[in-house]
DNA sequence: GATGAATGAGAGTTCATTCAT
DNA sequence: CATGAATGAACTCTCATTCAT
């Protein structure tokens, strides 16, 4: 009864996947400038330089985007925050908790409006489980360092700290900073200060 | 082509100041109910519990009455910031921050949903003069604070703090974080964390 | 869940049940010429001389119109073969049920092709509990006579004698007879001639 | 602007003629099973199993595999009615017209719900010279049986033969009915006391 | 011949806005 | 001033059909 946010068949050969991809750039590209409001199916197919139909061969319905969408850019989150992760192993809680922020960061710069026009249009979406499951793995993994460094109620820290993170990140964005390292220090100071309160003295 | 934002005539008559208030308070409701979606103006007329013409008499377009409401929920945040920092007068830098954060953060708390809801459907509408304004007020009260304590770039503090702890309240909020008191403190423990780099020792 | 075939709102002002049975009018007339396939809402409003918006302050979805013709219809049917039963009351059995049998041609033979068509496009819906009572409506009232005269098994009787009435008459229409006269003798006869193996000896 | 029926290709080899009955096969199963509603040229395809172009190379059109199904259908009913009468020839009038009435019950049983959705179809597609023709066939085959009793206004007394028969079988399918020799009686019972009427005494 | 990706006209439906009453 | 019926552009999505591979 739920719509069906999985994407309509799966692309094996070449040209399929390059469809696919089309239709999602060129979605992402309509989200991020013109937001939610732009982004209709007909304006993302002639975005993309395909039919109406042949979008909804790859989607089901827009909201299937939306979540392609999602998926893609919080699968890039993960990847990039277990690399930061890995990298800063052994290091202080808080080294490894800036370099998973710093991942986040990055994404955040990359794709200037692209996240924050996805979560605004996540919240316009009828509740998905598949989506409510990802948005809680970011989070997951900021807990499970934290709870490897004995921190209490690691899943409010790792909550505030990602958030802090984005609400800066998306300020900052949207006043025009161009700059990710100065954002990216200050962003670590007010994590690092939020951390002192919360870390055991070991 | 742009749009008047402004309401459209003076709430002179107490009636009329009534019926527009009742049109924002519906608005306000289904907003934070069932978000941008769910807000048309036919809805929000039955809601109000007046016809979509006499709706049409107060408000000239559906902006303006988001407009309107963000307006009012601004003018709100301004009248508890400045209070908020005129009874922590001549205190430490930080306790004065932290006092007018708290005061954002509590007007979060008043109208969950509403506010992040509100957020959202400015970052959809087209872009607004007056609203980019009142956006800038905000701000400029704690710019205020940090200048006469001779912060370096006030701009940029302010807004980092501020949107710091906006996304924590946002992010506890979604969560389902009901408590106003730890959530604050935690806020200062960041707002503190992250001005201690930036007070010039004087 | 089940999409509701309901009207939408309740005619008070003339112009309203106007507008209303101008969409009926016209929906059944294209119904009619056209059949299932012909019967787009635009087509209707054109046709009703309102605009598509309208039509939908009337009726929720397409099947709400297709619904409202069949009710109506059935109203019509009911009220003519309960008056039909009541100014035949202590006749002979056969005597009875043709003259039901006969209002229910009759009714066929006023909006030839309509109700076949409607009948067609009532297959092609989702199945609805309002509609399927209805439709049982009918049969039972000639169960009821049966009942009276005690037949066996009134339910399948009715049902055969109806089906029977009514599948002659849809073939006559579609081979182009017009006088209603004649079909309904053939009719009778064959009404009176199934019936004469079903009445108890009395 | 009149789409051609006929198939695109005389069937000579037998591959050929195994897909375009695997073809047919699978359109009638889904008539049957979901209507005229389900009957899409892909979901044909897909459930014959093979692709959509290859389907497009049997029929150049979707009436036209409507068409070959309910020339198959009619074929069908030819065959058996002939069977039955000459099976019954020399026997009394209402002997042999109910044998061929049976014939083409029987028929209605064996595909329950295809006969009726083929029907239905028909009356939504555009009228074709072809299929008038065919229909006509069935009903010919009555009236010379009738013509060498003869029975008055042969074309008539076929129609309605018939048309009572079949209205009768629909309805019992469609409220359940699945035994075949009760139908089959009362039928006969409406056949006989019709066509008492109709025999000249001879 | 077979395939299935691509096409696009057109269907159902919504909703901001107007205007006669 | 209030009402709410009416409007129609715009949106999402389907499906018969084509055509390059």
């Amino acid at each position: 009864m739920a719509t069906a946010l999985a994407p309509r068949k799966a692309p094996r050969q070449a040209r399929s996947r390059k469809t696919r991809d089309a239709i999602l750039v060129a979605a992402g590209g309509i989200l991020a400038r013109e937001g939610l409001r732009g982004l209709t199916t007909n304006h993302v197919a002639r975005a993309a330089g395909i039919s109406i139909g042949s979008l909804y061969q790859y989607y089901p319905n827009k909201q299937a985007i939306i979540g392609a969408l999602l998926t893609e850019s919080r699968a890039a989150v993960l990847a990039g925050m277990e690399a930061a992760a890995e990298a800063a192993a052994d290091a202080a809680l808080d080294v490894v908790v800036c370099a998973m922020v710093r991942a986040r960061l990055r994404q955040l710069f990359e794709q200037p409006g692209l996240t924050e026009a996805l979560e605004r249009a996540e919240a316009e979406l009828p509740a998905d489980q598949g989506l409510a499951r990802q948005r809680t793995q970011v989070q997951a993994q900021v807990v499970a360092v934290l709870a490897e460094y004995y921190v209490d109620d690691p899943e409010t820290v790792a909550r505030d700290v990602l958030a802090l993170a984005e609400g800066m990140a998306h300020a900052a964005l949207r006043a025009g900073e161009a700059a990710f390292e100065p954002l990216a220090q200050r962003v670590e100071r007010a994590v690092t200060g939020y951390l002192a309160g919360v870390v055991p003295e070991a």
